[in-house]
DNA sequence: CTAGGCTTCGAACGAGCGTTTGAAACTTTC
DNA sequence: GAAAGTTTCAAACGCTCGTTCGAAGCCTAG
């Protein structure tokens, strides 16, 4: 012990993680190889599997060093409602507030998360790799259970199957909004008061996402009231613009043939 | 001419096409390999290239059948919308609904869409590898010009910088909402009529969507107004949890140490 | 100054990747 | 039923992948 972890400079362990950070961001976990970030790092292709034992570990540290301080803002955040509460269940409003408002805290950090922190959130949670969605579900579930506890306290009505699902849709749509905003963001470049932008989004989208988490059970058992209010008939019999469009895309027999 | 595209039965091909669809929406582009592929559509290796001229091919051939109706539907919605509207410019709520309507419907038409489709509209969105995103932002440039000048005729004092930006982010919003709202619909497996979800989901999204589009431009200048009136001094005061966190992810040099 | 633990380095390994090839098998046409 | 065209097949190609290895370099403590 107190060998590691502590003493040199570690500044390839920096360098690594900084570039898998944002070659992951460009990229995702499987078009990203070990050989693109230690060119990008400046660091030799060994230091990776040096360093944190494969290129799994290396993404798995460099989600960890982000995520981590996330959802222990969250949890603390969570825990400091519950204290005011005192038994009492939160409202929605107050859970997805400790969801999102340490999001944007870290956005704001450059130390801890940093402008790219939104957009990180976005592909972590979209990336197919097993190696990522593994490590994540299993790191962060003690966290997703405590926040499904305070829903199902929130939202008595709502049967536990059913609040997974929608708690899983909640993230998501939270990660996906944030990491969107991102883009968002990029508007007010010039004006650098862009933060109330962040605040305006959330406001809006908390509405959206309560509303969803209390919608009633699927017990309408209607016939099929879709889309019926709107324009069933127009883009049915009229023939669109017209069918030239799919030979875009060669079919490559007659390509071969040509050749 | 007239040779290919035509007689034959192509049974390969489809199950091809098939077998990408299934897999990309699991994986990813770079995610599934071509053994992958023909593995589960039973052919063999070469299959993908003869009928397709490669991995890419496949997925672009994939991704066409899928979103080119996509985008006819919602041109022709367009059109029809802009026809009634004889010349003025249309509200907000007319040029999304074009834009996700046709989405929904097909989704519920297993030839052309596919359960899946939402799913898959997600994926292809948020996919990182330039062989995918470059075709979709190619192929499907006049649609979205199109959009965006309806956008930019409906929101005349939104600069068309900003508005190109805006309509990025609800292209996000949209996809990643609409593949949110599949894992939505699981929920509702037992009752078949799950189809009014979607309905309830996007008259939600909607008014999220065109407040974003209306927000007015960054020129409020306060100071940092965010997250002040959400609990500032708890979460930083509180230690949190506690710190014995981080050491999930071994440093990999003990744990070669110790071999 | 020297010994010993970290760290870096160049080189190589086996495995899997997308793609190519030429022959075999099948289908269609006359 | 032979000829021509289309599709399938097994095998191999060159390449990149993540990982491993032993020697060399570096720093620090004794």
């Amino acid at each position: 012990m107190a060998t590691s972890e502590s003493r040199a400079s570690h500044a390839t362990r920096e360098r690594l993680l900084k570039a898998v950070e944002g070659l992951f961001l460009a990229h995702g976990y499987d078009g990203t190889s070990a050989r693109m970030i230690t060119a990008d790092a400046r660091a030799n292709l060994a230091a990776v599997n040096y360093h944190f034992g494969g290129k799994e570990g290396l993404f798995q540290a460099m989600l960890a060093r982000r995520l981590d301080a996330l959802h222990q803002e969250r949890l603390a955040l969570l825990d400091a409602y519950e204290r005011i509460a005192a038994g009492r269940p939160l409202t929605c409003e107050r859970i997805l507030a400790a969801l999102f408002v340490p999001a944007l805290r870290l956005a704001r950090e450059p130390k801890r998360g940093g402008g790219d922190f939104l957009r990180l959130l976005g592909r972590a949670y979209v990336d197919p790799s097993p190696a990522l969605r593994e490590f994540l579900s299993e790191r962060y579930a003690p966290s997703i259970a405590r926040f499904k506890e305070a829903f199902a306290r929130a939202l008595p009505r709502i049967a536990p199957r059913e609040l997974t699902w929608r708690l899983h849709f909640v993230m998501g749509a939270l990660a996906y909004t944030l990491a969107g905003a991102d883009a968002w963001k990029l508007i007010a470049a010039l004006n650098p008061a862009d933060a109330s932008n962040d605040q305006l989004l959330l406001r809006r989208l908390a509405p959206f996402l309560i509303a969803g988490l209390q919608a009633p059970l699927p017990d309408l058992t209607g016939e099929d009231p879709i889309v019926s209010l709107e324009a069933t008939r127009q883009a049915r019999s009229r023939g669109s613009t017209n069918k030239s469009r799919a030979s875009t895309v060669p079919s490559t027999k007659a390509a071969r043939r040509a050749a």
